[in-house]
DNA sequence: CGGGTGTTTGAATGGCGTCAAAGATTGTGG
DNA sequence: CCACAATCTTTGACGCCATTCAAACACCCG
C-alpha cells in the first residue's frame, strides 16, 4: 500500500545544520528552523504528491530519500534528481524541474514547511543569513544538475557510477550521514541504472569491478568506500 | 583573431516577435522592445564575456549562435545548451548555467539590453506582459535542458539527432528563420558530438542514414525536413 | 591555388544493452 | 520463528551500437 499517513513531529534540523557550514545566523533565525511540524509518510514507490497552490508546496524531508523522474512517450524512466534528508522536494518560485513527478525511494517521511519559507520570502531582512543559505543551497543543487548533465553526456560507465557515489557520500557526509566512509546508499540499481543513463545489468558490472578492484565495499544497502584516491580518479579519469 | 568590435544599431525585434505569439502587450511595451543598443561582433569560436556585475550582463543576439559549453578536467567538453539568435544570453539572476562559458559558434552580434532589463525588473507592473513573456521563455528554456537531460540519459543516437533537429526547427520557425520546412544550421559535427554525448563520426554517419530515408536534406549548411512524420517518429520511437 | 577546417568512409575494437536464468535479500503472513 | 513470495542482484552468452584510428575527400577563404 502507498499512501501518506501522519505521524510525528520535526524540524529542519538537518537543513540547519547545512546552513551552519555556510552561514552563521541569529537566535531569532535558529529558532525560525526549531519550529516543528506534523510529518507525512510515504511508502517505497509511491508518489509525493505537489500541492495546487505554489505557496503550499514547500516541502522538507526528515529521513528517506526521493528521486525526481520523468517518464518519456516510450515508457523509459528518466531520473533527473536524487533527493536525500534535509532537502526541500519544493520552494517557493516553480522551476520546471521541480515539476516533475517526485517517488520515494525508500519509506520516506516529510514536513510542509511553507509557513517558514513563505515567512523567508516575504521578509528576508529578518531571516538575512537563512536566506542567503538557501540561495546558495539552491545554487549547489543546480550545479549538481549540471556536473549531472555532463556525466550523461561524456562519461563511460565507470566515471559515471563513481561520480555518483562520490557525490552522495559527499552528501551524506554534509548532513552527518556517514559512519567513517561508509553510508546508506537505499538506491536499487535499477534506479541508478535510470539516474545515470546504464542498463541494471551493467550497473552490476561496474559496481563488482569497484568492489573487485577494492575500491568500494557493499553489504546490505551500505556502501563503504575503501579507497578515495582510486575511486576519485576513476570518475575524473 | 576573436575579439569584440563594435557596430551598427539594432532592437530585440526577435524577442518582441517571440513574445507576441504568447502574450500581447502595450505601446509603450513595444517602444521598449523597440529600443536600439549598438552591436557587439565576435567571431567563431570566441567567448563572449560575462560582464562582471551581474546588473550590466543581460545580452541579447541579434544573430548568429552560440552555445553554453563546459569543458572538463579531462578536457573533454560538453555543450549544456544552444543559443539562437532572439535567445538572451544572461538575465538578472544569476544561475550557474548562465555561468558557463558561452562561444560564438559562428560569427555572433549581440547587443548589451541591461538597460532594458532593469527596467522590467524595477517596475514589472509597467510592462506586466513581458515580465510575464520573459518568464514563459524563463520555464521554457529550463525545460529545454530537462528534455535534453533525457535525451542524454536514455536516447539513442538516432533519437538525439532527430530530437535535435526537430528542436532547433521549432526555434527557428519561431523566429521566423524557416523557409519552408528548411533552416541554416552553422553547427558543425563536433558542435552536435559535444551537445548530444556522440562521437563525430557517428553524428556524421546517423545523418548519413536520415538523408538515405529521405528524411532530411543537407545542403551547404542548410538541413531540410523532407518527413516530418518520419523524423518526429524516429525522434520518440 | 594552397592550407586549414569540416565531412565522410572503412575497418577493427569494445563498451554496453539485451535476454535469460540462477542466486541472494527482503519483507510478509502464518 | 520459519516459509514463501516478491524483489533485487548477479552471471553468462550474445550481439549491436557506438567509439576509435586512419585516411581520403569536400569545402571555404585569403
Amino acid at each position: 500500500m502507498s499512501f501518506a499517513s501522519s505521524g510525528n513531529r520535526y524540524s529542519m534540523d538537518l537543513l540547519a545544520r547545512r546552513l551552519r557550514t555556510k552561514v552563521n545566523f541569529s537566535a531569532a533565525e535558529r529558532e525560525l528552523l526549531a519550529q516543528s511540524y506534523s510529518a507525512r509518510c510515504y511508502d517505497a514507490g509511491s508518489t509525493v504528491p505537489m500541492p495546487e497552490d505554489p505557496s503550499m508546496r514547500p516541502t522538507y524531508i526528515v529521513s528517506g530519500w526521493a528521486c525526481r523522474e520523468r517518464i518519456s512517450a516510450n515508457g523509459d524512466r528518466q531520473l533527473l534528481a536524487i533527493l536525500l534528508p534535509g532537502d526541500l522536494i519544493w520552494r517557493t518560485g516553480e522551476t520546471p524541474l521541480e515539476l516533475l513527478e517526485v517517488v520515494a525511494v525508500n519509506k520516506l517521511t516529510v514536513i510542509n514547511v511553507a509557513n517558514a519559507m513563505r515567512a523567508i520570502a516575504q521578509d528576508p531582512s529578518r531571516t538575512p543569513s537563512i536566506a542567503r543559505g538557501l540561495a546558495m543551497i539552491g545554487l549547489a543543487d543546480e550545479m549538481r544538475t549540471i556536473e549531472h548533465m555532463v556525466r550523461l553526456g561524456s562519461q563511460s560507465g565507470h566515471q559515471r557510477i563513481a561520480g555518483l557515489i562520490l557525490e552522495l557520500a559527499e552528501r551524506c557526509r554534509e548532513i552527518g550521514f556517514m559512519t567513517g566512509l561508509a553510508f546508506v546508499m537505499p538506491l536499487t540499481h535499477a534506479a541508478i541504472s535510470n539516474f545515470v543513463g546504464l542498463s541494471v545489468v551493467h550497473v552490476s558490472r561496474v559496481m563488482r569491478h569497484l568492489r573487485e578492484a577494492c575500491i568500494i565495499r557493499t553489504k546490505s544497502g551500505i556502501i563503504e568506500i575503501l579507497d578515495m584516491a582510486g575511486l576519485t580518479r576513476l570518475a575524473t579519469l
